[in-house]
DNA sequence: GGCCAGGTGTAAA
DNA sequence: TTTACACATGGC
């Protein structure tokens, strides 16, 4: 490994695929069960999303016109579980009347700026927007979480207040626009993150090789 | 019982 | 332009 000076983004994506292998991510079963994950997942615990698209499923209701069709009383039930799920069932439809209007994920994909007019729905945020736009419509944008600010600020590599836009420019600058690259190293980030690198600064036998400001052999 | 989880919108300083 | 707060469930 090189010193931490030399160390690039893509010296810690190998490590990190060296480490955990590929992820295939998203997990989902069709692009619009994708995208409708990615609004169950603000600020939630996967698993609880997990159980919100069980239900969905279950009722038949994973589907753009029946979501629209059906009271939101009943939907707000339905996701429940992935919380705020007062919020996320009107963010749901207004996405669901978004989907339709535009022909599914191929028409969205095919829009001269699909970014933009995500962001200027109320409910999709940058993460959300581009979640979309690299695991469902395969474009090559690189996916910022707090997982990535974390990781990032605490190998020094990035600042802990930089905004969204910053830490996407840091790595678009840094790395092949690359879809299966960005895909792949998001999924990783995540992965690595669950494990050792918690909000609390307490990192034990994380496998990255450079030492992080948090890490047990730095401290 | 408290903290945390694959954010976003709004309002106030 | 930045900061604070609401939004809510479930696992540990």
């Amino acid at each position: 490994m090189s010193k931490r000076g030399q160390t690039t983004a893509l010296n810690i994506y190998r490590l990190l695929l060296d480490t955990y292998g590929k992820q295939h991510w998203w997990p989902s079963d069709s692009p619009f069960e994708m995208m409708v994950g990615a609004i169950l997942t603000q600020n939630t615990n996967w698993q609880n999303v997990e159980k919100a698209i069980t239900q969905l499923k279950a009722a038949d209701a994973l589907d753009a016109q029946v979501m629209l069709d059906m009271d939101e009383a009943k939907l707000r039930e339905l996701i429940r579980p992935s919380g705020f799920f007062r919020q996320k069932a009107a963010r749901l439809r207004l996405f669901c009347h978004f989907y339709l209007k535009h022909g599914g994920e191929s028409g969205i994909k095919d829009l001269k700026d699909p970014r933009r007019l995500l962001l200027s729905l109320n409910g999709i945020g940058p993460e959300t927007a581009d979640s979309m736009l690299l695991y469902a419509l395969g474009m090559p944008v690189f996916v910022v979480d707090a997982y990535t600010r974390r990781i990032f600020a605490r190998l020094g590599f990035t600042a802990a207040d930089a905004t969204y836009q910053d830490l996407q420019d840091y790595f678009h600058a840094q790395l092949e626009r690359d879809a299966p690259l960005f895909n792949e190293f998001h999924a990783l980030i995540v992965q690595h993150a669950k494990q050792h690198c918690r909000v609390k600064p307490v990192c034990q036998s994380c496998p990255l090789s450079i030492p992080c400001a948090f890490s047990s052999s730095n401290a």
